[in-house]
DNA sequence: TTGAAAGCGCTAACAC
DNA sequence: GTGTTAGCGCTTTCAA
């Protein structure tokens, strides 16, 4: 691998002079550039990286870390941290978190390999997070409201959202209605739950502690939860699942057992992925306005990079989108 | 920031016995490096990523290069090409060549800031990745057949996808068949394409202009070239489309001018994208072995990594999915 | 304009 | 075991 030293020694000028020939100062003539581009190409020499860096002290790339960079979930979110980010003249990597500690991302973290981070990975634990983050280091968490020094806090309301899925569904006539939650330890199924706890009671519902059930925010997880609530002989009306991933393996587990959705059931869900509004029976749900909030997420950060105040932390609301998966019911008697 | 030179001085130690400390080098009394150890607490020291990759000229990283970070078609890949990352003690970062020569990608490569990449993008030219490829930095492309000194090659038989597609709709005796293609200029579109002529020739059919049009690969694409496509007038019985998106939105454009998908018309679509399963007529279509051809992208690209022979170019094969859009019908008389 | 030299933070000989 | 020291490849003063 050619260095900069080979490239001045061929170029037969000094390595300051590369260097400043190279990153196209002013200060060199015309033709010692020349002379030192074309000794570049012949050698085939490409800047290092990180001695850039190291040097720079920076490196003008910030990090989107996800549990899972997989997760169809995140096209919005990605991006939209994206189009920040290039706005800004930043270059953007995505790490995955799975591995926890040992994983690609808090190395990245740790090691401020990056000059911040947008944050979207429960299993990355508060205190890494403190840890890392810094005047120096900026990090932007989307899934946890703690904050701290250089540590900012943008979420969505689940809140709000789980008391509009609830809501509608009491607006729309159903009196007994089950909740399909997510890991019970999460931040996200926790509020949501809270949602839909406080419809319930503002309509003077009570929640059912046999249609509670756990689904782990994953499409087996609905699908079995459903099974087992619906063995259980006694049918609510409607379904509240914490996401949509949930939702359509519950529906699954609905018609395989005879029950139509929404005729027999309705169903509404959280997220408003992808494949909500192409399942057989769109789904209603939440919506989360990942875009936004991602591109707040981006903002933020370059905003902390560039030591501006911002506030701690930030709630973006969001937004009921009705399809196919609820049914207008006749005010039941209350059983 | 804290560098590990505080961190010596806190402890009382030299720099060296700090790195060997730090480091867990056996070296060090149990004594010195807890000595350090609680030092390197106190002044909440990293280390810096960039001067150890520097000193030690590898970063243990590779790269996954894909135009747009957020197609949910990479799910598979980028998990399997993470599960070979992980498991030979590697780190993964993900990023976009959006942008073109700009982009972060492109940075990556060419800086080597990564040990090496797999790059999934077409909007890299060929002379970039030759480029910056080499002995000492592997990539492997997986959109290309292009190879050259560090340049490995892993493709899909999208030849033998395309001949397998046409030939189902033969099969089930369809004899007027449309293709609708991805943009003319793409690899990709262009095998597949082969592949439909080559089922039709030796089934002595013959392409008719007028059923030949361009969807660009997306969803929106596919839905005005079959819009245009029904409005010549004389309808074929089935239509492939060079990917699963482009018939999404050819589906929708039949049913909106009335035609029901298989019963009027049968589509076959390329890619097996999470959707085809679940839209309203799930969707028969040639599967490509994602993870798998991730899988032996990153085996190779370690391989390389480690001085090994491999081949210049791998290709895979594909898979029939039969689901519901196509039908069985009677032999038509040739029109 | 060009060149010499310092040093970014770290590792790893080598010497003690 | 521990300390001294020479770089990794680059940018950037400072002097010429």
């Amino acid at each position: 691998m050619a260095t900069i030293k080979d490239v001045a020694k061929l170029a037969g000028v000094a390595l300051s002079t590369a260097s400043y020939a190279l990153s196209g100062d002013s200060k060199v003539s015309a033709k010692t550039r020349e002379k030192v581009l074309e000794a570049a190409r012949q050698l085939n020499y490409h800047k290092n990286g990180f001695a850039m860096d190291l040097k720079r002290s920076r490196t003008n790339t910030i990090a989107l870390i996800l549990t899972d960079l997989s997760g169809p979930f995140y096209s919005e979110l990605i991006r939209s941290v994206q189009d920040v980010a290039l706005s800004n003249g930043y270059d953007l990597v995505a790490c995955s978190s799975m591995g926890g500690r040992e994983s690609t991302a808090v190395k990245y973290l740790r090691e401020k390999r990056v000059d911040g981070a947008i944050v979207l990975a429960q299993n990355i634990s508060d205190e890494i997070l403190l840890n890392a983050a810094g005047s120096g280091f900026p990090i932007i968490a989307m899934d946890r409201l703690t904050t701290g020094e250089g540590l900012i806090s943008v979420v969505v309301d689940g809140e709000l959202g789980g008391y509009k899925a609830t809501r509608h569904l009491i607006d729309k006539g159903h009196r007994s209605i089950a909740y399909i939650s997510g890991p019970t330890n999460s931040y996200d199924n926790s509020v949501r739950y809270q949602g839909y706890l406080r419809a319930m009671h503002e309509a003077g519902l009570e929640e059912k502690a046999k249609w509670r059930l756990t689904g782990n925010f994953v499409r087996d997880g609905g699908y079995k939860a459903t099974k087992m609530m619906l063995m259980q002989g006694e049918i609510p009306s409607a379904v509240f699942y914490g996401n949509d991933e949930m939702a359509i393996g519950g529906i699954k587990a609905m018609k395989e057992d005879g029950f139509s959705v929404p005729d027999d059931i309705s169903v509404i869900g959280f997220d408003d992925i992808q494949l909500a509004e192409y399942v057989q029976t769109p789904l209603t749900t939440i919506r989360q306005p990942m875009y936004d909030s991602g591109s707040l997420a981006g903002h933020l950060l370059f905003q902390l990079l560039n030591n501006e105040q911002v506030n701690d932390s930030y709630k973006l609301k969001v937004e009921l989108i009705e399809r196919q998966s609820v049914k207008t019911v006749a005010a039941e008697i209350k059983g």
